[in-house]
RNA sequence: GGCGCGUUCGUCUAGUGGUCCAGGACGCCGCCCUCUCAAGGCGGAGAUCACGGGUUCGACCCCCGUACGCGCUACCA
């Protein structure tokens, strides 16, 4: 394919949707799969929707995922401005032209009049209410006198009837409509601002939009713009209509069922790598069972044809799993610094860990976390001595002789010289075998005594993390603490 | 209501007329490994392919209808 350029064009309404993300996902790596571009474009055209430093945080949100676009706001481009708001004398040009030729008219319908006709229309149970070309008829002269005269009014599309409206897109095939069911939707409202139907148009084919990737539920007002390029005898864009993001109750996906800012996911801990493979996977799949990707290799297999028809439920438990995989494919290092800074985040914060010791607990706590702030709540004890201790896990693995049984570990453990795993597990064997007793006798009290639960990483691959000193004075804690009836 | 789109295990999905009494993944359950918890390995439960008609020697796959769901139906995008 030549010249691929495709588009994310979302309204600024605060924050990044999931389901926007795996709209601009799809046109990225449809984009760089084909050697094409990515624009980004801000449709800013409702000033009633306006929010402040709405761009801002959907440029870094997309930033955050690993979406680089290689045009749009901050970063420019030869087809700008890409905010539409800055592109308002354009609209109105390519509008003239389309009353010139009439397939646009003034309308100066009062807002009164067109709710009396859509109350008439529901009343006559007409299947859709609709406008009724009133202003259609107004003559040349009387639409130049109310234009003199500063009347209010809104530009037009004006539909044909009668005909048939037929487009293809990638994702569902060939879709048609009836002409009778299209409305003479506005094109340049009343305070001189396109609406998204024109807009999108003309700046689809002036930033020579290749292919037009967008959610469902654009695909109803499709036929105004195509009727819109064929209107202005331009060459339609190539559609591909993607599936919508459901709450688990299969309805669109709503921020009262749950998150739907990425954001949101970026402070719950969730890595970008884990997101971006997850919602790709929502609607598209190579074919194959792969279901762990890095961002290369989704622009490596991605394909439009590939997109599926059906909604798809955004499933937090897979997400929840592919964080985990994510995060366990992380070199030591990287987590590393992850780790740094929840700690910095956190109530450990004011405390110093060396590095070598935090690379150790990394590699120790791998294969048990799925986030990187679970090494802070799965294992506290190594960011700092228990305070108390589980009581299931006292019940379970404390009785009368093991006070006696830890002090004799310990003191066997305070004779050793810098020692290894493998000492401490001699260590420990001998103290059972002196004791008469299975290690298990020793080995669930000493986890309990250091780490004040019963799950983790070995019980040796611990002690030897914390070190002897601070091994030896957690037993002499335990003992001191732990009491049983 | 009208128009449009959709419908395979709870969820994400494979499947493009015979290889499917439907395969994989998440989750769930069990076993193995094991000092615990994970991870990993092995196995299991789980879908009359929404339903009903066609077409065909043969249909999850093609056609029609019904049901249900979703989207749109704004001077919002």
């Amino acid at each position: 394919m030549e010249n691929i350029r495709v588009r994310f064009a979302p309204s600024p309404t605060g924050y990044l949707h999931v389901g926007g993300l795996r709209t601009a996902l799809y046109n990225y790596l449809f984009a760089r799969r084909n050697n094409g571009k990515f624009i980004l474009r801000i449709e800013d055209t409702d000033r009633n929707r306006f929010v402040e430093g709405a761009v801002e945080n959907l440029i870094e949100a997309l930033k955050w995922c690993g979406l680089e676009f290689d045009e749009g706001p901050e970063v420019g481009g030869s087809f700008g401005p890409y905010m539409q708001s800055q592109r308002l004398d354009i609209y109105q040009k390519y509008v003239q032209e389309l009353i010139s030729n009439g397939n646009a008219y003034y309308c100066f319908c009062s807002q009164q009049r067109l709710e009396v006709l859509k109350e008439e229309q529901q009343k006559q149970k007409l299947p859709q209410a609709k406008y009724d070309k009133h202003c259609l008829t107004l003559s040349k002269k009387e639409v130049e006198e109310k234009l003199a005269n500063k009347d209010p009014f809104v530009i037009r599309l004006n539909i044909e009837p009668n005909h048939r409206i037929i487009f293809d897109d990638i994702v569902r095939g060939k879709v048609e409509f009836d002409s009778n069911n299209v409305d003479d939707q506005v094109l340049i409202k009343s305070d001189g601002y396109p609406t998204y139907h024109l807009a999108n148009v003309v700046d689809d084919h002036l930033m020579q939009i290749s292919h037009v990737i967008r959610g469902e539920e654009w695909l109803s007002s499709t036929p105004k713009h195509v009727l819109l390029y064929d209107s202005f005898k331009w060459e339609r864009p190539i559609f591909a209509h993607l599936p919508l993001l459901l709450n688990p109750d299969r309805s669109k996906l709503s921020k009262r069922q749950g998150d739907v800012a990425v954001e949101d996911y970026r402070t719950k801990g969730f890595l970008k790598e884990a997101l971006v493979n997850f919602v790709a996977l929502l609607g598209w799949n190579a074919g194959d069972d792969q279901e762990f990707y890095y961002m290369n290799e989704l622009i490596e297999k991605f394909t439009l044809e590939r997109v599926n028809k059906a909604g798809a439920v955004f499933d937090l438990e897979k997400l929840n799993w592919l964080n985990a995989e994510h995060l366990r494919k992380k070199s030591n290092e990287e987590l590393f610094i992850l780790l740094k800074q929840e700690i910095l985040n956190s109530q450990f914060s004011i405390n110093n860990y060396n590095d070598s010791y935090l690379l150790r607990v990394i590699a120790a706590m791998k294969e048990r976390v799925s986030f990187v702030h679970e090494y802070l709540t799965k294992s506290p004890y190594f960011f700092e001595a228990p305070k108390e201790y589980e009581e299931t896990a006292v019940q379970k693995n404390w009785n009368h002789e093991t006070p006696a049984q830890l002090q004799k570990l310990s003191d066997e453990f305070n004779i050793l010289v810098n020692p290894e795993k493998e000492d401490y597990e001699h260590a420990l064997h001998k103290v059972a075998e002196e004791l008469n007793v299975g290690k298990g006798k020793l080995i669930h009290p000493l986890r309990l005594a250091v780490s004040a639960t019963s799950t983790g990483p070995g019980v040796f691959d611990i002690v030897v993390i914390l070190g002897k000193e601070e091994t030896i004075s957690r037993i002499k804690n335990a003992l001191e603490k732990i009491k049983i009836s």
